[in-house]
RNA sequence: GGGCGAUUAGCUCAGUUGGUUAGAGCGCUACGUUGACAUCGUAGAGGUCACUGGUUCGAGUCCAGUAUCGCCCA
């Protein structure tokens, strides 16, 4: 591959803007990018591939704030491993959404007067379709924009041809293997939305109803008893009265009979231990056919259900006089109908939960109906067994009790839907014969059995069913293909928890069941993006922050790190667009210390190896020696945090080390010697371009445009940052970094002493620096001391032994080194005599501190010795502060 | 009702297996100087780690309980 990734130019400085511009940098390098085919995994047979199957957006409309987080984060483990040398597919799609789907079509219809009925089913259906392709195109865009690189070779549509195949083969598969069945169970159904949901559909949220109070006579007796119930209208369904068991007030009616008011009709009073005794009277009416308790009770008593309500939540003929009235019109009815019979006790205000439509928000009604379960024990024994044996690991961990709570109580899934858009289910009815026939073709013609005339179930599959499929459908199963044989099971499943149930549990039991193994090892769960203040964002509550926009203004790099920097595994995040910013300002720092470099650079001779510049060696500098081990450490310490999956945290590290480190103190450390011998430019040169390519490689992951931009720019080996190696880790230098570590505390020290004693930032003085065994080392960095701490260097001396006495001077503490200032006439000895005593405090509880801490003989016998050992050198310290603050202050006096 | 979390600086959040004086960014205060950067630099202030017990030589970290808040499930 010959062609680079941006343009080559030789480097310069001048090359480079004043500050970064994201657009200028962001343009363009994504398709550059994919022409050069990095997005595909390489071909490598002898390295374990890393696969990630991006969860697919809905194609119903735009990418939200949250598709950046996920973005950001899946691109970071997939850039990370590429740069690792690991073969890496980030497998892109899309969902149809069924519900979602269907609804935003029938609203596009509905304002040209339409319902999809009008059109028919091919119609509705091919309009669903352009209306797909319209927007499929769209998410690709957006996730360019982000810079997610993903394989588009490989994009799926769950109603693509393969991944539909794939849906009619499990379903057949779990049809033979009993464990799909039809049958009539009280379901949640919204009336709206005209279909069955899943449990999980259902969002139950506390409304304010009522507790209406009725009394029911009791036959051939002049008794009543009394119900309490929050929906007065299905009694007109009721079969049965109920009380507790043991419930001493009720004991005698049960076995009796109760004359419904309105109906006449006679229900039995039946003892279940499900009542409560403490609701209302204590006894309630049964409505098997309209809620769940009931039904479960009517099940329990064989009592007949009785059905009083049509799909679209009206009334039926059931219902007698109140037929064709809305739940709601016939709460009413009902209850002045039993308060002017004389059956109604009393309403009082009651909150309660109650089901709501995920999708449209519609108040469900608990229906009986004829639907297509999935038989879930089964399915989800193996998928506990997983999670339970460590097989299946969840970042972070506790969502591993969250996953096991929900399997562990499941109940059948309900995967037929009363919709028209979606994966039809693959069952087909013989009108002659009457056969049931599940077949994995997308059409039969006639009836195998009696070659009679079939017609296909209406009914379409829950959309979550094609994508718990979705890590083996993608990869072209149930062909045996080389993808599939190569990627799965896939690496780690990166998604929200708020689909922990809905897509992750069910693609572990699908993986299980059809491909005999866990369809990846790792799952990984990512929070909530909120507002600032917390809240969900939503399109009525007008909060919602646009990705598109977003990066226009800052870059995808500024806001893909402040994603992933603000936020952890599993918690939810308050994005703040001022953090957008300040990882703009990061870029913009890179970018001109990368700018700074350049100059150097291009006044030497860069040394090259295979990897790019070479480490720099031989007779360095203390500074040059310190900012290599603090590369070391920060590499090391980014590889650490990002095998432990602890993305935000790694980009935070390495954010670090290039401002408080490179930046702060080895570039403005450097700017001494390129005023310097050719030498000492080139070693600076060559540690600058060596530092700063290593940067910009452990920050690709995060920021992937600008580190692009800049990375061409410094010298640099291949011809994309993309697909440099991610950098290893030397061992630390410790003496180097303790060496320039004292020079700096010493340099703050000084600077702090200085504004303490109102010096003029811009005047250098004279100092004399006592840094005891240091001082060799100090008298090797004594230019950059000097121009650090604004100290003229003709007057300025190191030595090794203690200061001499004398008022005249300002003294700066920095562990055991100690500078005196010398400012004649100008220190205020009052000042000074106050500044030093408090340094004389705290130095003195921090030698109590250690002291008390070695006085304790139990910590001293069972601490560990290394433990031991640094309180003893922190007293010796804090010892010695002492000592020579007291000398100062005497000197002082 | 069941389950899972959270509570650390004014704000947003880190804090790996318990071990110096608990960190970062923003914000705040004061001040601007060198060969990149004012999208910047230097210095500073700011915390009883929600509370109460316990384990331990040692607890922000482990255990139990309490309070407040949040989410999920029924």
């Amino acid at each position: 591959m010959t062609d680079t990734v941006t343009d080559a130019t030789p480097p310069s400085g001048a090359d480079l803007a004043k500050s970064y511009d994201p657009r200028a940098v962001e343009t363009g390098v994504y398709d550059r990018w994919e022409t050069a085919g990095y997005f595909m995994p390489a071909d490598r047979p002898e390295r374990e591939p890393f696969v990630v199957i991006m969860p697919p957006p809905n194609v119903t409309g735009e990418l939200h704030i949250g598709h950046g987080l996920f973005v950001a984060v899946e691109d970071i483990m997939i850039r990370w491993h590429r740069m690792l040398g690991q073969p890496t597919l980030w497998l892109p799609g899309a969902d149809h959404a069924g519900i979602a789907g269907q609804w935003v079509v029938e609203r596009e219809l509905a304002a040209e007067g339409l319902t999809r009925h009008d059109l028919g089913r091919d119609a509705f259906l091919e309009r669903v379709w352009s209306w797909m392709n319209r927007y499929r195109g769209r998410i690709r865009e957006q996730l360019k924009i982000l810079g997610a690189s993903c394989d588009w070779s490989r994009f799926c549509f769950t109603m693509d041809p393969g991944p539909s195949r794939a849906v009619r083969r499990v379903f057949k598969h779990l049809y033979d293997q009993g464990l799909v069945y039809r049958g009539e169970r009280l379901i949640s159904w919204c009336p709206r939305c005209m279909t069955a949901l899943s449990d999980l559909e259902v969002a139950h949220r506390e409304d304010a109803g009522a507790l209406w109070r009725l009394r029911y006579p009791i036959a051939g007796t002049d008794e009543f008893i009394e119900v309490a119930t929050t929906r007065p209208e299905t009694m007109l369904g009721d079969t049965a009265v109920a009380v507790h068991p043991e419930d001493e007030r009720y004991r005698a009616l049960v076995g009796k009979q109760a004359r419904l008011p309105i109906t006449g009709r006679l229900v039995p009073i039946v003892a279940d231990a499900a009542v409560d005794r403490t609701f209302g009277s204590g006894a309630v009416k049964v409505t098997p056919n309209h809620d769940p308790n009931d039904f479960e009770i009517a099940r329990r008593h064989d009592l007949p259900g009785i059905t009083v309500m049509n799909p679209d939540g009206t009334m039926n003929a059931e219902a007698g006089e109140f037929a064709g009235l809305t739940a709601q019109a016939a709460r009413t009815a009902v209850a002045e109908r039993l308060d002017r019979d004389g059956f109604l006790l009393g309403v009082t205000p009651h909150r309660h939960a109650v089901g709501h439509c995920q999708r449209c928000d519609t108040v469900l009604e608990p229906l009986i109906s004829r639907q297509w379960f999935i038989r879930m024990e089964p399915l989800a024994a193996p998928a506990i067994a997983a999670a339970k044996d460590g097989r299946l690991t969840f970042v972070p961990e506790h969502f591993k009790s969250v996953y096991l709570n929900w399997l562990e109580n499941i109940h059948d899934w309900t995967v037929s839907r009363q919709l028209w858009w979606g994966h039809r289910i693959p069952v087909w009815y013989c009108q002659q014969c009457g056969e049931t026939i599940v077949t994995d073709e997308a059409t039969l013609a006639v009836c195998p059995h009696c070659g009679g005339p079939v017609e296909q179930d209406p009914d379409v599959l829950d959309t979550w069913f094609s994508s718990g499929l979705w890590p083996f459908s993608t990869l072209g199963w149930p062909d045996d293909t080389a993808d599939l044989r190569r990627f799965y099971p896939s690496s780690v499943m990166e998604t929200g928890y708020d689909i922990l149930f809905f897509w992750v549990a069910r693609m572990v039991f699908f993986g299980i069941e059809i491909m005999g193994e866990l369809p990846f090892h790792t799952v990984y769960l990512h929070g909530t993006v909120r507002d600032i203040e917390g809240a969900r964002m939503s399109k009525t509550k007008g909060n919602v922050i646009d990705p598109t926009q977003v990066t226009e203004e800052y870059g995808a790099d500024a806001l893909r790190f402040a994603l992933v920097t603000q936020s952890s595994p599993g918690n939810d995040l308050k994005l703040d667009l001022q953090k957008v910013e300040d990882a703009r300002n990061f870029a913009n720092k890179l970018w001109n210390a990368t700018r700074f470099a350049l100059r150097p650079i291009a006044d030497a001779e860069i040394a090259m190896d295979a990897a790019g510049p070479a480490r720099p060696s031989g007779d360095l500098a203390l500074a040059d020696r310190w900012i290599l081990s603090r590369l070391d450490d920060a590499t090391a310490d980014a590889t650490r945090l990002m095998e432990h999956h602890l993305y935000g945290e790694a980009g935070k590290a390495i954010r670090e080390f290039v401002w408080a480190e490179l930046c702060d103190w080895y570039i403005e450390a450097a700017k001494v010697r390129l005023r310097g011998t050719a030498a000492e430019r080139a070693a600076v040169a060559q540690t600058l371009a060596y530092a700063l390519e290593r940067s910009v490689r452990l920050l690709h992951p995060f920021m992937p445009f600008v580190t692009e931009a800049l990375w061409q720019q410094l010298p640099h080996a291949g011809d994309s940052v993309m697909v440099a190696a991610w950098p290893t880790a030397a061992a630390p230098a410790a003496p180097a970094e303790a060496v320039f570590g004292a020079a700096i505390e010493l340099i703050r020290a000084i600077r702090n002493a200085r504004s303490e004693a109102n010096v003029e930032p811009g005047r250098w003085i004279a100092a004399d620096i006592y840094a005891g065994d240091l001082a060799p080392a100090f008298e090797s960095v004594r230019r950059e001391l000097a121009a650090l701490a604004r100290i003229d260097e003709e007057r300025l001396t190191i030595a090794r032994g203690e200061p001499a006495a004398g008022s005249g001077a300002v003294t700066a503490v920095a562990g055991e080194i100690v500078a005196l200032l010398p400012l004649a006439g100008m220190v205020d000895l009052a000042a000074e005599r106050e500044r030093l005593g408090k340094e004389l405090g705290e130095a003195r509880l921090e030698r109590d501190r250690a002291a008390k801490q070695l006085a304790n003989k139990a910590f001293v016998d069972k601490a560990p010795p290394a433990v031991v050992d640094t309180q003893r050198k922190r007293l010796q310290t804090a010892q010695e502060q002492i000592a020579l603050l007291e000398r100062r202050l005497s000197d002082l006096a």
